[in-house]
DNA sequence: CCAAACCCGACTGAACCAGTCGGGTTTTTA
DNA sequence: TAAAAACCCGACTGGTTCAGTCGGGTTTGG
């Protein structure tokens, strides 16, 4: 698994999406614009996301793209997967350029970091992100009201 | 925190310094002829180690590099930061090209995401490695010694 | 038919990786 | 004191990926 702005780019896009497909396909110059990426990077972002049948787009005006399945049955490990491709071996390949009594201590080390890494993207669901960051809204909201019920019962002015 | 062979490199000749500084500076000639990793590469790689204190040297002939500290006190995430050079931010650095309600979401993402990477390889140092690694081959040897008694008070040849 | 949208392959400049090269300097030993 | 062993260092290179551009399609609603 690797990481690089690609992958953030591709979960950035794709929760501009699912923010947005309740009214019906989303463009990608719209994405574009709302999040600052280049339309044709986009284009080859969301091509691979189609492949993976991530998002399915509807062609024509009018049209857009849209998740494949539900925010919540969509994670960023597979975002992740579909844009960054392979690269194959992200180690020495399981067989070769490890050799001699170093080969397995290090092995070790690097899988599993991989699996630490997949199992935490694989944790998060863009259905997760959105529901956190709403939490987060919500909790700050609230402590805004608290702020103002105490400072009216105080009945003092806000110190500059 | 960045993840490339470069770092793994630095990990492997690292790990083949400890195991061998016992009987004095460990030369990099040996550690490139060992690992297969070009003399000049190490070079690069080990003037970044030696300048983050961990590793020092000794010049002239006899001459060659130890651990600057315990095995065990060298943990594998500061080998890696020390090779892999910052790079700065690894996301939208803190302030700038995360925009509005989307940056809060991938930014607690991939902040999230870094811990959990440092945090798993801070926990394992080369003395974890070596550790383990030793446990490992006592266990084969072990399992060997049983076959064989087991072989031995059956009194049946292998099967092919 | 036209325009909006997706679709796609080829190209580019910059950065980084992995490695090379050609020189140093320091220190031991013969 | 000279040679050799080792570290030290900066400049260079070829290849790959990233991020983005360009120029063309194709599909389809109005």
């Amino acid at each position: 698994m690797r990481l690089t702005t690609k992958g953030r780019f591709a979960v950035t896009a794709m929760l501009d999406l699912a923010l947005r497909e309740a009214n019906g396909p989303v463009t990608l110059a719209g994405i574009s614009e709302r999040q600052h990426i280049s339309l044709s990077y986009l284009e080859q972002l969301f091509g691979k996301l189609r492949r993976r049948e991530l998002v399915e787009s509807v062609r024509g005006p009018g049209g857009g793209y849209c998740l494949a399945r539900a925010a919540h049955d969509i994670t960023v490990a597979e975002i992740i997967c579909a844009v960054d491709e392979p690269l194959d071996a992200t180690q020495c390949g399981g067989k070769e350029n490890c050799r001699d009594e170093h080969r397995c201590m290090t092995h070790d080390l690097w899988s599993g970091l991989n699996r630490v890494i997949y199992d935490h993207l694989s944790a998060v669901s863009l259905g997760t992100l959105i529901d956190e960051h709403q939490a987060k809204q919500k909790r700050r909201a609230e402590a805004l009201i608290d702020a103002r019920i105490l400072k009216e019962s105080a009945g003092t002015p806000a110190a500059h």
